[in-house]
DNA sequence: AAAGTGACCAACCGCGAAGCC
DNA sequence: AGGCTTCGCGGTTGGTCACTT
């Protein structure tokens, strides 16, 4: 779906309108134009990319030197890939990437070459927002075997923040998400076979302009993803909450083929996630697991599959209102800092949240794994 | 064909860090 | 040491386009 470039805001003065600024100087703001980024142009032909305020104060262009950086920045450097979508090794990295610093932007942005932190930023926040949606989305009842499980009590509802979410089929969906502080249940779900499961129509995008019903793959695996190392964006987070703790959820079917990393840093290379997710009452992965470098030892992420914690306020949010008692405001999967009526605050005691996760799920888990640690080495900045 | 929705993305804002005086 | 300026970053907004209904 290619894009014409320039669709753009029209904010702050529909471009062209010149705004006072605070000493009374007229500050352009809004969309560029062609004239202004070929004096921009020059200036960092002739000075380099830096000294962005000269750039005003010698009246060269109405537009400050934040401005003028950003321009730079995001638009005018000669490397960027302009116009082109993330492809799925970028996918992956910046996954892997956010998984490991956060939203560190600008940090991620260092590893994908021709892109900016703007655009990596861009590319997660379109991404959590389909995932929202996707985890909000009415789902159809199931049948068979799934629609047999009994969902949980409702008390336990209540005391179950952030991991369980009804559905107006009164479906129960477990959204197990990391409480780095806690224990980082990191719960990789193939959306592919999430889907199956809740016969979700595939929006594969561009990969997959043909799509083919999922009952039409005998795998029961969508052909395109199944070509795709890494799977489309809509990896969800998402596990039928009487799956998850009945351990249905490990999918038998085919999953798609693992192309090993060709991205690499010097992180941590060792792993004990293979010995923490068999212990997950998901059965054991039969794929091969990527290595997350900086995540705790062991923190593997298996290809196709998305790292649930990664999951952020928003998305949290916006599965609010579906949930059947509203939440109280501790949300101690989704890390110490959370939005509370604009205000970030420390969530209070931790609620006991893990009476009202499956008790299986912790019968071999002794160890709560460390928090996360900065990486081994960040000085390749 | 029109309206609605979602994806994309440019560019602003606020804040904090770094550098300078 | 402290104030000011500049720069960089992350969050957010909102316009445009493509696709769907």
């Amino acid at each position: 779906m290619a894009r014409a470039p320039g669709g753009g805001r029209r904010r702050g003065g529909g471009g062209g309108r010149r705004d006072a600024a605070g000493s009374g100087e007229a500050v352009r703001k809004g969309p560029w134009m062609a004239e202004e980024d070929a004096v921009l142009l020059e200036h960092v032909r002739a000075h380099g990319p830096c000294d962005w305020s000269s750039i005003r104060s010698k009246g060269l262009l109405p537009r400050t030197g934040k401005s003028c950086r950003l321009r730079w920045v995001n638009k005018l450097r000669p490397d960027l890939k302009t116009g082109c979508k993330f492809s799925a090794e970028e996918e992956r990295v910046v996954l892997e990437l956010q998984a490991q610093f956060g939203n560190k932007w600008a940090r991620i942005a260092t590893y994908l070459p021709g892109r900016t932190d703007n655009d990596v930023k861009n590319f997660w926040s379109t991404r959590q927002k389909r995932l929202a949606r996707l985890l909000r989305a009415p789902l159809p009842a199931r049948s068979g075997r799934n629609s047999s499980a009994k969902a949980p009590a409702a008390s336990s509802l209540e005391s179950r923040p952030a991991a369980t979410v009804g559905n107006d089929h009164n479906e129960e969906f477990a959204v197990l998400c990391p409480q780095r502080e806690i224990a980082s249940f990191f719960i990789y779900m193939n959306v592919n076979a999430l889907m199956e499961m809740f016969a979700v129509d595939c929006h594969q995008g561009p990969c997959c302009p043909d799509q083919v019903p999922f009952g039409s793959s005998s795998s029961g695996v969508h052909p395109c993803c199944a070509a795709t190392p890494f799977m489309d964006a809509q990896n969800a987070a998402l596990v039928p909450y009487d799956q998850a703790s009945s351990g249905l959820a490990s999918f038998n079917g085919a999953l798609p083929p693992f192309a090993p990393a060709t991205y690499s840093h010097a992180c941590s290379s060792s792993s004990n996630a293979a010995q923490l997710l068999p212990k997950l009452p998901f059965g054991e992965p039969s794929y091969p697991l990527l290595d997350y470098p900086g995540m705790p030892e062991g923190w593997n992420m298996a290809p196709g599959f998305i790292n649930a914690g990664a999951m952020d306020d928003l998305a949290y949010q916006e599965l609010l209102p579906m949930m059947a008692q509203p939440a109280p405001m501790v949300f101690p999967f989704f890390g110490t800092e959370h939005a509370q009526g604009g205000v970030k605050a420390e969530p209070p005691d931790a609620p006991d949240f893990f009476d009202d996760l499956p008790p299986d799920m912790f019968d071999s888990l002794d160890q709560v794994p460390p928090p996360l640690s900065p990486p081994a080495t960040s000085s390749g900045f």
